[in-house]
DNA sequence: ACTCATCTTGACCGATCGGTCATAAATTAC
DNA sequence: GTAATTTATGACCGATCGGTCAAGATGAGT
């Protein structure tokens, strides 16, 4: 490569980027929380990322393939498909973040809320998560049936939906005053009611 | 009362404010988004409300007012506790708006993830109306337990906590690709998965 | 050594932000 | 009619917004 070498890692300062607006949403970010966040100047920022708008679709991308990346080592890891829908449905909760002062709750439920009736372009990216994330849950939910180790009675399609869209109140609840703790215990008492 | 009259309606002028917070958030909301959805001069906003975050309350309030007063109209017009329970978590669903465009949501909801973290005022608000729609939740849960229409092996607060969070969720989820109808449908596979 | 491509930096841009204030207009009290 | 009080209005405020750009710095290729 020619020219001036870049001083800072992309990665890293993608990642710090992540943090901030996970933490402070988008609207509530400005370029100069990027700045002291990456510890990069301005022109640096909109060199690599173009633009306030493309580093936030960059770092809710990063979210998303952690959080996908995370979710398909918790269902490979599983001995069993009931073990892999427990594993995804608390994996979900622990990637909810309530214990940061302030807490960050969960980057996509922050998204969802903020951005995507306003963002086309942040709900087309945040629909089809959601689609993926409960075809995947739906996957393992209809393995499950079929090895006989929950109830055969729900389509695997409404007993995801029944498990997300918990989840996704977990995300918003986690924001309030609710210990990581009690919210496992409530997703261990979901699951026992619907599967 | 002495002075030039107001010339306009304060309740009005205060819906029109909570329409516009309820649809772009507090952040995205600008003074001149205000003065167009009230038809209000600058000055007379800040005569009369205080400042944006003054106003922003109020019109918090607002919501919460009429959602408390919509769900005490459910469960005093419910035959039975449990037609009761089933009112209020269809009523909730109802209060969430997905059908303007763009989706306004629950505004309780868009708070509680927008602000709650970083705005110790709104927090305060917002964790005492959570514990007040519980707790009126789990009463008339444990009145129906009571009357013997639901299963007893729960404690009512539990009952109240799986429903209301799965309420959430559909806050947020209903801002996705998911009809009204599809919601209640899906509330009323988790009333009858928990209670 | 010199060119060239890239990165870094700070100055700078117009627009908009939330908020203030003096003045004009409208009403009641006297 | 006039004084007193309140509201309505537009001009104005400093600060910050997201974004741009030219100049300097730093390397690789020749």
């Amino acid at each position: 490569m020619v020219g001036r070498p870049r001083e800072f890692d992309i990665d890293q300062a993608l990642n710090q980027a992540m943090e901030v607006f996970w933490q402070k949403g988008y609207e509530a970010t400005s370029m100069s929380d990027l700045m002291n966040a990456t510890g990069l100047h301005k022109g640096s920022i909109y060199q690599t990322f173009g633009s306030k708008h493309e580093l936030f679709l960059a770092a809710l991308n990063l979210y998303l393939k952690q959080m996908h990346d995370y979710k398909r080592e918790l269902l490979t890891s599983a001995a069993t498909p009931l073990d892999g829908i427990r594993a995804v449905a608390h994996g979900m909760v622990d990637l909810t973040d309530c214990e940061s002062h302030p807490p960050k709750g969960c980057m996509v439920i922050n998204a969802v809320v903020e951005l995507a009736p306003h963002d086309p372009e942040v709900k087309t990216i945040l629909d089809a998560h959601m689609v993926n994330m409960r075809a995947s849950l739906a996957d393992v939910v209809q393995q499950a049936q079929e090895a006989n180790q929950i109830d055969r009675s729900k389509p695997p399609e409404l007993v995801a939906m029944l498990i997300g869209t918990f989840v996704a109140g977990l995300g918003t609840t986690l924001k309030g005053p609710l210990t990581k703790e009690e919210a496992h215990q409530l997703m261990d008492e979901q699951l026992n009611a619907v599967i």
